[in-house]
DNA sequence: GCTTTAAAAAGTAAACT
DNA sequence: AGTTTACTTTCCAAAGC
């Protein structure tokens, strides 16, 4: 009864800006608390925002890329926070830098159980990925919206990929049409 | 000129070496797991078909070798699971699952996942029990897929509760130990996959 | 290709109790 | 026998090796 569109929950969202300056991310590591920058190991320096919960990877060209957001307002919320973090640096900030959602991964769930072999064959091999020996679930890569979309034998999705919300309502739309149109749902 | 074409000698050995090295790789594994010819031959032809196909750039030769034979197991209904193909093997898990997938991907080679079923001769023939405990193992197999439990599960673990199931039901007892010992799988996926099967099958 | 960050799904492995 | 933790897969940006 319920539409698997309903149950769709956004689980992080990734997103890029800039503040258009370069940094010095040696000195940012002093004087920000709470900062992690090994550029041994990655030239980025992370930094971790706790209302909304994200972690901000910050790098010398002053570009800055955002992840662990639960919305697209919170990733707008959490970059705000290190804006001002920087300002207070007296590191100048442009008034409200371009963020662009790169990638949102989402869950959901069908509501029943799925046999991934039947399915598998249904969609066929050609399109499909399913080695449950090396993951349970089934990896299932969509046109259109261009998105991937892990499928479990618990009826429970992940997609991927998408670049705004409603990439996954389509694609939970498609995918629920596709297996009933093969009879592998209900 | 002669340059040029010295060159072009030079890359045509080298890549006959390698191709020679690769055939010998699959060979020797394919001896260590102790498949048949079919196998090697089906693994070789997978190899070239990659090697023209110009999919070996960027990857190591043994990962791709070892992938070929990897897929030539399964499409031969014998597989072997990649925790065997890695113990001979000299890269690890982790690489010969991603080549083989993008083998398998590049070449269409359309692989349905291995049936649990076709790992029971082997396993019960290495842990010595009888028929009895095959074909039982063969009938928990066919009753708990068709009810489906088999989705996302590891076609070993699968197949190896089967068997501990099947050993207890004809009193031909293996411990958890010894089953997941010749399927390579844990004593605990044996459990999980024993409890859920023995409840399919009506038996608790 | 790799490195790092985040997050979900479900199965499995290693290490314990 | 069962628990905890960690790792497998998918996606994406960033800079640099």
């Amino acid at each position: 009864m319920t539409d698997p569109k309903d149950t769709i929950n956004i689980e992080n969202v990734v997103a890029s800006t800039g503040i258009g300056q370069e940094l010095d991310l040696q000195s940012v590591a002093m004087d920000l608390e709470g900062a992690d920058y090994d550029p041994e190991q990655f030239p980025g320096l992370v930094y971790r925002t706790q209302n909304p919960k994200s972690a901000a990877l910050i790098f010398r060209s002053g570009k800055i890329v955002c992840t662990g957001a639960k919305s697209t307002d919170d990733v707008h919320e959490s970059l705000r926070i290190v804006f001002d973090k920087l300002r207070e640096l007296q590191i100048q900030v442009n008034e409200d830098p371009e963020i662009v959602v790169q990638n949102i991964v989402t869950s959901a769930d069908l509501g029943r159980n799925l046999n991934l072999n039947a399915i598998a064959i249904g969609l066929g091999l050609e399109n499909i990925e399913y080695e449950p020996e090396q993951f349970p679930g089934l990896v299932y890569r969509l046109d259109e919206p261009e998105v991937v979309a892990l499928l479990f034998g618990s009826g429970k999705l992940v997609i991927t990929g998408g670049k705004k919300p409603e990439d996954a309502e389509h694609a939970v739309d498609k995918i629920v049409s596709r297996l009933e149109d093969l009879g592998l749902l209900e | 000129r002669l340059r040029k074409w010295q060159e072009r000698i030079r890359t045509k050995d080298a890549g006959e070496r390698n191709l020679q090295f690769a055939l010998s790789e699959i060979d020797r594994m394919a001896s260590a797991l102790g498949v048949p010819r079919s196998v090697r031959e089906v693994a070789s032809v997978i190899y070239r078909q990659a090697l023209s196909e110009d999919l070996i750039r960027g990857r190591s030769i043994e990962g791709v070798a070892t992938s070929c034979l990897y897929a030539g197991c399964r499409q031969e209904g014998i597989p072997r699971s990649l925790e065997e193909v890695t113990e001979v093997s000299r890269v690890g898990k982790k690489e010969i699952g991603r080549t083989y997938r993008y083998i398998a991907k590049e070449l269409s080679l359309e692989m349905k996942p291995a049936d649990p079923k076709e790992y029971v001769p082997r396993f019960c023939s290495d842990l010595e029990v009888s028929e009895e405990v095959k074909m039982k193992a063969i009938e928990i197999i066919d009753e708990s897929a068709e009810q489906g439990l088999l989705s996302g599960k590891s076609p070993t673990g699968f197949a190896a509760a089967a068997i501990y199931a099947a050993s207890l039901l004809c009193n031909e007892k293996k411990t958890q130990k010894e089953v997941a010992e010749v399927a390579q799988v844990t004593e605990v996926t044996i459990r999980n996959r024993y409890q859920e099967q023995i409840e399919a099958m009506g038996l608790n």
